[in-house]
This record gives structure tokens, C-alpha cells and sequence, in this order.
DNA sequence: GGGGGCTCATGCGTATTCTAATCGTTGAAG
DNA sequence: CTTCAACGATTAGAATACGCATGAGCCCCC
């Protein structure tokens, strides 16, 4: 998932990115409303966390700029501001939910991700299939074959994601970014040793194996 | 099989239409409740798929107006509101069945074929049955292999809920939401409680444990 | 004021993840 | 053809995080 973060106060908008990415949600941040609209015309994020009041444009006029424009983007309102009008005003102009601040950090999460959950109504894509391997993400369950297999929350993540990048060659450094959300080597063997794990469960008893190592490079996952 | 999808997300809609024309089934598309009423009133249709909110007439409405003129078409109700009240209003104002977004695509497909040849019996469908699990909406009981099991509201939401999306991982976030309609992290374990007070009720007993976690991800209702 | 149901907090047991050490494989150079 | 070094695979054990159960307290409704 990927948000825009427009908010003038940068410690602020530090404190949240960094606690987003922790849920794994990817943040870009626009420093006043000028920038945020153009980031925001630009495209590309599930949800807009847009500050009432900053230098320049406050947040009111960006939402319903993008909102006359037909951008139908999520947006949640931030503001030291709870009164009712302004609460009120906020919503007309077109935000989806409200945050007052000081605001408990686990509740701007929740709502980030409940916005972002609106919009993906009913049939999403939620099958990805490779080959005779589907991955079933509502019902967390994996099939080859017709056979269930049993994965881990790791193992998951990791097959989701060499799933979504099959035939490509991925690296160390991008699961470890990915998957693991490590921003640095840990100096250890962990992606080895998941690999070989996820190996011995989607590959070992069936004729071809998929999950294939690239020396030097990385692994690659193929039908 | 001709069906009507009343709804206005146009890009959900056409992803419905699209996999249920796979299965062989024809659809129509409004794009709003007055369009939908007017195409409903025109007829050839064997069931009516409705969104519950939408602009200009509300499911409901339309609905009520299609029974006060004498149209017997089975209806499925789709939402994203998961509350009892609300269940209650769409099966009173003549729904036959109702659908929780977000639907895995094969209930849907599911319900509708099963709406279709309900049409001879006329019943309504306040029911819902997983695997030996029979839950009954109006009557407020829960029977499993036909004893009866007592359960507190919560509980009850909680398990419709789970029998709604059965096959599927619910996640702790979905069900704060859904069930308790909380919109942010409540940091204790109230919904771990529940399921284990659920889980003596239902599972205890019997063979065949039917609630299953899905660890890192949440909780999955499985036949 | 009493009671039923809901929520919270604690400690426990266990599944899952990570680390680290060993073993196997590959490819290039002598 | 052999050897060596680098790289990857595998395994077992330790550390951790997660989920579970239970009892106590709270709150709301009668």
C-alpha cells in the first residue's frame, strides 16, 4: 500500500512514515498543499493523509480541487481543530475520515488501513496463480496440484511475494526490503533458510521444481 | 440465467459481471438505484443482486417498491455493513438473501445460483448453514449436528460474521471493525477472549474443530 | 443494588523465527 | 584432473513472539 502524507510540520510527518512502514504501508511525504496536490495529481496512492491547515494551500481547497478533478482517492483529515463545523467542512469537501490530533498512533493506522479497505470492494484480485501453484490471499491457503500446503506467516509473505515477481530474478537486498522490511544486512542467513524451507514444502515431491536459485543474483520463481 | 446487478461502483460491478458471465450467466448493469428500479420493473430477471447504499434510491427502497408492486424476483442484498439492525431492515424490506463486502467471488456465485432455484419453494433464506453448523437469524439460535448452542450477542455476531466469510482468514482488524465497530487498535485482547469463549461453544465436543487460526493473520470458520 | 455479559490483565505453553554451525555444490585455476 | 575458495543448503537449538485460558473487575440494564 502507498499513501501520500502531506503535512507541513516534518517531525510530524517523520514520527508517521516511520510508524506506517513498520505496518508495512509505503508513505511519500509533500511538505505544503502546493506540493501535495501535485503529488497527488500525479497518482499512484491508495489513501491521502492531508493536514486542515498549511503554508501555501490548506487541505480543504487540495481536496476539493482533486475531488472536482474526479480524483476519487481515499483521504483522512488531520487537525488540531475538533470542532463540529470544521469536522463538518472537512467532510463536504470531500475526506473520507477525520483525525483530531494529538492522535493515538494505532489509530491513524487502523484508519489508513480501513480507508484503504473501502475501496477494494467485493471481487479484488485475490487468487495468484503460477503455473499449478495458486495462492488464495483471502483464504490464506496455498494449492499445487490440487494439494493444500501448510505455510508459515513467513513463508507466506515470501511466496507472495516471489509470486507477484515470477520469472524475474529477485535478490537478496529486495527481499529483505519486501518481506522482511530490514533497511540493512543483518548479517545473517535468514532468506537461505526460509528458501530452503519454502522449497521443501512447494517443491519437493512434485516432478518440476519452481523455485529456482540464480547464483550470484538471487532466486527466481518459475512455472 | 439473466440477473441484475444494482450497484454503483462501476469497477465492482464489472468485475461481478464478468465472472458470473464465465460461469455462464447473463447480467445487466445499473449504475443507480432509479435505473436499477426502472431496468427490475421491466423484468426477465431471476435474480436482482443489490448494493445496499447507493445514490439517488437506496437498496432498500427499491426493493420495498418492486414487493409493494407484487415482484417476487429473489433478491441479494450486498454490503459493507455488517450490523444485525441493518441485516434485519434488508430481510424485512424483502430480501432473500445477503452478502458482506468483502465477498469471496465464489459465494457470490454460490448464492446467486442457489437464489435462482429457490425461486420454485418461495422461501426466505434466514439460515445460514456452514458444514454442520446451522445458524438461524430471526429464531436467534445456533445449532451443530442438531443440538442446540448458547450463545451471547457477542458471540453470535462474532460467528455470523466468521460464517459469512467461512473459508476465508478473518483478520483481528476485520473483525474490530466489523463486529465490534471499533476504527482503531483497542491494544488488548478482547477478541482472543471471544473466540475462546466461541470455541468451547462450538468446537468443544464434537469431532471436527471447525474454528481454525491462521496464525500471524487471524481466524478462519472452516466446514 | 444485583446480575449478566463484556472487557482487561496475567501467566503459561507453544509455534515460529532467527542464529549459527556444518555440510554440499559449483566453477575456476593450477 | 585435482584442489581450493566462494557460495548456497540444510539442520538443530535458542530466542522470541504469539495466541490461549482463566479469573477479576467493570459497566450497564434491570
Amino acid at each position: 500500500m502507498r499513501i501520500l502524507i502531506v503535512e507541513d510540520d516534518v517531525e510530524a510527518a517523520g514520527a508517521m512514515a516511520r510508524g506506517l512502514s513498520e505496518a508495512g504501508i509505503e508513505t511519500v511525504h509533500a511538505a505544503d498543499g502546493v506540493l501535495g496536490l501535485a503529488a497527488a495529481q500525479a497518482g499512484g496512492f491508495h489513501v491521502l493523509v492531508v493536514d486542515r491547515m498549511m503554508p501555501n494551500m490548506d487541505g480543504l481547497t487540495l481536496v476539493e480541487t482533486l475531488r472536482r478533478e474526479g480524483d476519487q482517492t481515499p483521504v483522512l483529515f488531520l487537525s488540531a481543530l475538533g470542532e463540529i463545523d470544521d469536522r463538518v467542512a472537512g467532510l463536504k469537501a470531500g475526506g473520507d475520515d477525520y483525525l483530531v490530533k494529538p492522535y493515538a498512533f494505532a489509530e491513524l493506522s487502523a484508519r489508513v488501513e480501513a480507508l484503504a479497505r473501502r475501496r477494494e470492494t467485493g471481487s479484488v484480485q485475490t487468487i495468484i496463480k503460477v503455473g499449478d501453484l495458486e495462492m488464495d490471499l483471502i483464504g490464506r491457503v496455498v494449492h499445487r496440484q490440487g494439494k493444500e500446503i501448510d505455510l508459515q506467516p513467513r513463508e507466506f509473505q515470501l511466496l507472495e511475494y516471489l509470486m507477484r515477481h515470477a520469472g524475474q530474478s529477485v535478490t537478496r537486498t529486495m527481499l529483505l526490503e519486501k518481506v522482511w522490511e530490514y533497511h540493512f544486512d543483518p548479517q545473517t542467513n535468514v532468506i537461505d533458510v526460509h528458501i530452503s524451507r519454502l522449497r521443501a514444502k512447494i517443491d519437493r515431491g512434485f516432478d518440476h521444481p519452481m523455485l529456482q536459485t540464480v547464483r550470484g543474483a538471487g532466486y527466481r520463481l518459475e512455472a
